[in-house]
DNA sequence: CTCTTGATTTGACTGGATCAAAACAACAGG
DNA sequence: CCTGTTGTTTTGATCCAGTCAAATCAAGAG
């Protein structure tokens, strides 16, 4: 497997180093993890790599295009290595999980707003707030959020295409 | 039309004071600005305003529904009066302007993904991304953007509805 | 006018992310 | 296989948006 990425890498004109195939190993097994979930998990395998390693790698992961950077509001930035085919994310209010889903209707809707107001749109980023089903249990139980506030990163799951 | 906001504040059950007054006007010239631009402007009208002070309204009127708060990535959150019409942004890359858009396809699209994973959705957020007139203009020009960098908040826009 | 309660101020602090310079390793060429 | 160049990683400092807590102050009820 790790071929493929030595592959991939060097198609982007990267260099293949020890830290950036760990945390591919990192994201290929946890679809949305922040930077510094990463650097925990990423030091299992590589022990020695530092946070701002993972934030260089990150950030030549994406600009090479092996990753995307998506931005939930009001938590840290995540990473995917689902890039390419335009899909769009679920996300938990009560825990913070992301969840993947396929465009919405189809292709086309999401990239025409009715008003572009002279922009030239070259995106639709669409985001889905709610409540996962394991928070709305929560919730309904307890009265109110609880195992929210503990583990709201390093959680993942997976399930458009 | 200070009057209408001091009633609005009141049916939230807020308090009527100076600084929220100041920041409400700020907000109905400015669609959207960063929390930081509100306190630089909200000055000129109550010169001793402090920033947190601001952080503080703001925070009161976005739970009282009288203003909405957006985060778009990579910058700071910004705030508008619009509330309970759900509409969307245009973001520009080059220099951070935000127009709204009214909403994509009617009202429904917007809040149905083809696989919800079990969540229960209360919010489709859309934000597209892509470059305002003028950045398209000074890119074809300068080679690459230029008035980008120097200004990307206290400037706004307003055009869906 | 006075009192209560909520709002603002002040000041310190957090967490995510970026920057710059120095040490280091990947990989092309000999 | 060895060497040199160049891109990476490390180390350490720094920035910024935003939050927190205690003390001060003012809105509005009585």
């Amino acid at each position: 497997m790790e071929t493929t990425w030595e592959t991939e890498l060097r198609t982007a004109g990267l260099r293949v180093t020890r830290p950036r195939l760990s945390v591919l190993g990192v994201l290929a097994e946890h679809p949305h993890v922040d930077a510094d979930t990463i650097a925990t998990a990423a030091r299992t395998v590589h022990p020695s790599i530092s946070p701002q390693a993972v934030y260089g790698v990150l950030k030549a992961l994406v600009g090479g295009g092996l990753a995307r950077r998506i931005e939930p509001a009001g938590g840290p930035a995540l990473y995917e290595l689902r890039v390419g085919d335009n899909h769009h994310h679920l996300v938990c209010r009560g825990c913070g999980v992301v969840a993947d889903v396929d465009c919405v209707v189809g292709q086309a809707p999401c990239l025409s707003p009715s008003e572009t107001a002279g922009f030239a749109v070259d995106e639709a980023e669409v985001v889905f707030w709610g409540l996962c089903a394991d928070c709305q249990v929560a919730r309904r139980t307890h009265g109110y959020g609880t195992n929210s506030t503990t583990e709201n990163s390093a959680i993942e799951e997976g399930v458009g295409a």
